[in-house]
DNA sequence: TCGCAGGTGGTCG
DNA sequence: CGACCACCTGCG
């Protein structure tokens, strides 16, 4: 089995990616990595100090053997930690990670723009500083999405999960558990609501199936007009949608938390979506998206 | 029991 | 247009 290292990571903190709600694919594990599945790949990743890496006798022999790499062979830094990667090559990294996890951005960067002469930005981004915007696949986003609206996230998870099991291709293995892909338009397409009955996402499964059909018809979408038509498809999926499976970082996603955040923090009234919307284009713009992400992550973390 | 959870589509006025 | 309101499901 194959392992990846990935060298001198900054700005980065498994927790906050995955738990500010822009994925529901990944697992906590006791000792504080993730198990999860995207583009068909199932990996586990775990943070460590890089001098953990050094000093760490059976690190030392997986290296020097074939079995493990190390990329981006920078000098282990003090400030920097290591990513370890595992049930990955090389290849897959470069072919798939790399990008997902956004690492050639600098959201240092993002940090202290975004920071400047908003204090109260900059106290939300504190508690969210290791918080990066996934690159995800964006049939998946769509579906994950839909299925998102008028929910609360553990049962999220568990209907994506029923979907991809009882629908999708097992792509997959990871100490000892089957992992299943999410299920194509063209699957979706085929299905009745009675089918999808045991998946429980109750009125959503409509959504899906229409969904499917639109888009075995006219591909994917690539402007905003095509994601809008989407059934089931409304303004903050569509948001999220753009934000996390498009790369478009400026869109920002009004939600009931960010709804309360905004309120308490900048004072807008909470029912106001519309008002947040032209004050996180006036002072966040181009940087919306992480705005939004360090928001969420605050007021839910301040409300736990 | 009932409200709520990362909203949307349909139906009014 | 903009303001309601029903809606699957599971949990506290």
């Amino acid at each position: 089995m194959s392992r990846v290292i990935v060298n001198n990571i900054k700005d980065f903190n498994l927790d906050h990616i995955f738990d500010c709600g822009q994925c529901f694919r990944w697992e906590r594990k006791p000792d504080g990595s993730y198990t999860g599945i995207a583009f068909g790949k199932v990996v586990n990743m775990k943070l460590i100090a890089a001098d953990e890496v050094k000093m760490e006798k059976h690190f030392k022999d997986s290296i020097s053997s074939n079995a493990s790499i190390v990329l981006n062979n920078v000098h282990f830094e003090r400030s920097g930690k290591s990513l370890l990667i595992d049930n990955c090559t090389s290849d897959d990294f470069e072919a798939i990670w790399r990008d997902y996890l956004d690492l050639d951005r600098d959201y240092a960067a993002i940090k202290s723009q975004l920071s400047a002469n908003d204090p109260v930005m900059a106290e939300a981004i504190i508690h969210g500083q290791g918080i990066r915007i996934l690159k995800q696949d964006l049939w998946e986003t769509i579906v994950s999405f839909i299925i998102s609206q008028n929910n609360n996230i553990p049962r999220i998870k568990g209907c994506i999960e029923n979907l991809a099991k009882t629908f999708g291709q097992p792509v997959g293995e990871y100490e000892g558990r089957t992992y299943y892909s999410i299920p194509g338009p063209e699957v979706l397409a085929s299905l009745t609501e009675t089918d999808l009955g045991p998946v429980k996402l109750g009125y959503r499964s409509k959504y899906l199936i229409e969904t499917g059909k639109t888009i075995c018809g006219h591909g994917l979408p690539e402007k905003e007009e095509q994601l809008a038509s989407l059934c089931g498809v409304g303004p903050k999926v569509a948001s999220c949608i753009k934000l996390f499976g498009m790369g478009q970082q400026d869109s920002f996603p009004v939600d009931v938390w960010v709804r309360r955040v905004m309120h308490q923090l900048y004072n807008i009234p909470e029912s106001d979506i519309k008002a947040m919307s032209t004050y996180a284009r006036k002072h966040f713009g181009a940087l919306g998206g992480f705005a939004q992400q360090y928001l969420f992550y605050y007021i839910r973390e301040n409300s736990k």
